[in-house]
DNA sequence: TCCTCCAATGTCAGAAACTGACATCAACAT
DNA sequence: ATGTTGATGTCAGTTTCTGACATTGGAGGA
């Protein structure tokens, strides 16, 4: 391809976490990160859209996890089940991953823009769970309001899933603050 | 006090809900919503921390419309009652306000900043209603998610509300929506 | 083999957001 | 009178982010 050395978004990825851990995301400069991954900042800024975007990977392959398997459940299956399939794949995805997890929560914890780009992204992945179940033929209002439950469910079983030592199943998890949300709303 | 025009505060929201309506959010400097307010861009700084606060009134007062509502609720309502409690008082803090309401939304439905904005100030309602809960003794887990189950109502509620023509009782559409989630979560 | 095109990067200049340090001055207290 | 205070002004500087244009190794065709 080019002449310069492969996987420059990689690297800045790295260059990134390393940085943010070892002297804390306001303190960086992206100039920084960018100096370390062996290219410009100009370069940075082609990869992501701005200094926070490097901590959140493709959403787009991440929502497609929820919103595939909620294409996936059986026809007959009521919303809330659907969405309850969509949490029990979701966790596949970060199986091996507790560790880089924690890490990166770790840095999102300490900084509310991180926070904030984290909530729009909750918001996105609510959309678009509501966009499937509505594919499903579910009613748009039921939709929307059975998506949020199925992402309030999995956020709080994502946050204690990383604070978490053992590295358990974040599906099983997940399934289960759902059961316990829906003993909250009786 | 001071020998400058009292007001300057005010004078900032004015300016700037102005300027974002007439030329878009991204379109319009702070150095020229300080001009229009007749400060500098210093003073600016001095009262909102960023661009997009300005949009964000003091959210102490909003929280406590519900937190304080919470508390109030008979010792023995349920988590779950108290938070409807407190989405029928949240209500109240909008009469009068629906023609502004919607100028804003629409300002902030057309750009993503201050989306993050919005939904990072829906977290901390949350988290202050979890805490109220935690105050009446409500355990802790329990406490985050029926919170959950009222930010998620009354955010729906507010987006239905906002986009009605006619300014109708927020407070028992809120309450309205609530329901409609316990039944999605059947 | 040679040529052309292209994708990824570099270079540069600049706007706009935000911060720290220090100055000013009406109003108020003493 | 005098001193203190609090809101604002002034100014210089850093950092984020963008637009415009230049560079070049390699892929693919002539």
């Amino acid at each position: 391809m080019g002449r310069w050395e492969p996987g420059a978004r990689e690297r800045l990825v790295a260059a990134a976490a390393e940085l943010f851990l070892d002297r804390g995301y306001e303190a960086t400069t992206v100039a920084e990160i960018a100096a370390r991954a062996g290219v410009t900042e100009r370069t940075y800024f082609r990869h992501f859209s701005d200094k926070r975007e490097v901590l959140f990977g493709d959403p787009e392959a991440y929502n497609h996890v929820f919103t595939d398997a909620v294409a996936a459940a059986p026809a007959d299956a009521k919303p809330l089940d659907a969405v309850a399939e969509a949490l029990r794949a979701a966790g596949g995805f970060f199986v091996g991953r507790h560790r880089y997890a924690g890490v990166r929560q770790r840095i999102i914890d300490a900084n509310p823009e991180l926070q904030e780009r984290e909530q729009i992204k909750r918001l996105h992945l609510t959309e678009a769970i509501a966009a499937a179940l509505r594919a499903r033929g579910v009613a748009d209002a039921t939709s929307r309001l059975t998506a949020e439950l199925g992402t309030v469910a999995f956020s709080h079983a994502f946050s204690r899933w990383v604070t978490a030592d053992d590295d358990s199943d974040l599906g099983a998890l997940a399934v289960d603050v759902l059961a316990e949300l829906r003993a909250a709303a009786r």
